[in-house]
DNA sequence: AAATAGTACAACCGCACTCCG
DNA sequence: TCGGAGTGCGGTTGTACTATT
């Protein structure tokens, strides 16, 4: 049994808006507001689907859309976005506002996509296209590699099994047990060492070699939670925003040191799960994050005050609409 | 000038997720 | 806890426009 259509389509409208439709839209959301996309239509005189007019409205109508072509900052900004999200279109474009997902899709596929190419790089794997083997001391799954599963249980009564679905985990290959986690809100990457005797089980989803420019942090002291300061500029060479945390390999209790101000304190905080431990760190890492387009002065550069996307308290830029305000 | 090929992008489709009763 | 409604997302398609022959 299939789910109902999200609309009457026999009596709905498909293909281009015409300008009526368009004014009726936007005066029926001035007043209005947005919501409740499916009863829209109907309110607002349409003969459309639902989805068709939010559609329409958040690729198209929005005042605070930024149409015309791309910059070259834009550019480079999205071609090193693509290489830490992959075709999560919708986390890009919330790095870049006043453009949509769709706009930014499509202008990868006919724009980028070819410039990549003429630069000699592969648009998929940011890698270069005649590369057979990397010597680059990172070993990365996929740019935005999906790990189905995390069991730390077999070996390990301490910490639990781990259910971690869609993490961008990047196995260090210098350091065995150390896989670096891409943190998409920030840019940031957590490097995770695991216990070597508990080696993590990970089923990869795609076998897929490739480099990345995620740090390692093989030198750090396993348990020291180190907060590097981000990158006051959005660097040529990569999105380095550190933010690193190693996982004390699994003690007994006699040899446990507790310390309040210790990654193990944290460890023994977040008992309950691992996930609980990502949660946490991410939300450090999100209270910590300043936006990208500030870092690039895309938005307001001005100290004193915070741009939209920084107001926003979850980091991500989000559709803001300045209509009834 | 007409036909054809290539390009750009708006719009659609179907699936997945979240929310709420 | 479950199921349906609403919404969001990524992939794909359709079509208008431009360049080339």
């Amino acid at each position: 049994m299939g789910r109902s259509p999200c609309c009457e389509k026999a009596h709905t409208n498909k293909g281009a808006w015409t300008k009526e439709e368009d004014q009726r839209l936007i005066d029926y959301i001035r007043v209005h507001g947005e919501g409740c996309w499916r009863s829209l239509p109907k309110a607002a005189g349409l003969l459309r689907c639902g989805k068709s007019c939010r559609l329409r409205w958040i690729n198209y109508l929005r005042p605070d859309l930024k149409r015309g072509n791309f910059t070259e900052e834009e550019d480079e900004l999205i071609i090193k976005l693509h290489s830490l999200l992959g075709n999560k279109w919708s986390l890009i474009a919330g790095r870049l506002p006043g453009r949509t997902d769709n706009e930014i899709k499509n202008y990868w596929n006919t724009h980028i996509k070819r410039k990549l190419v003429s630069r000699g790089i592969d648009p998929q794997t940011h890698r270069p296209l005649n590369e057979i083997t990397t010597t680059t001391t990172t070993t990365v799954l996929t740019p935005a590699a999906t790990i189905s599963h995390l069991d730390f249980s077999s070996n390990n009564s301490s910490l639990p099994s781990l259910p971690v679905s869609k993490l961008n985990l990047m196995k260090n290959s210098q350091t065995n047990n150390t896989y670096n986690y891409n943190n998409i809100n920030n840019f940031s990457t957590t490097a995770i060492t695991v216990p070597t005797l508990n080696y993590p089980k990970i089923e990869p989803l795609e076998d897929v070699n490739c480099t990345s420019s995620g740090t390692t942090t093989e030198e750090e002291p396993p348990q020291q939670i180190v907060q590097q300061q981000k990158q006051d500029k959005f660097d040529e060479s990569e999105l380095n925003l550190e933010l690193s945390i190693g996982l004390r390999p699994v003690q007994t209790e006699s040899t446990r040191v507790s310390s309040a101000n210790t990654a193990e304190s944290k460890l023994q905080q977040v008992h309950g799960g691992f996930n609980q431990l990502f949660g946490t760190v991410q939300s450090a890492m999100v209270a910590q994050a300043v936006c990208l387009c500030c870092q690039l002065g895309y938005q307001s550069s001005n100290s004193t005050e915070l741009c939209m996307n920084c107001k926003n308290s979850n980091g991500l830029y989000r559709y803001y609409r300045p209509l009834n305000s």
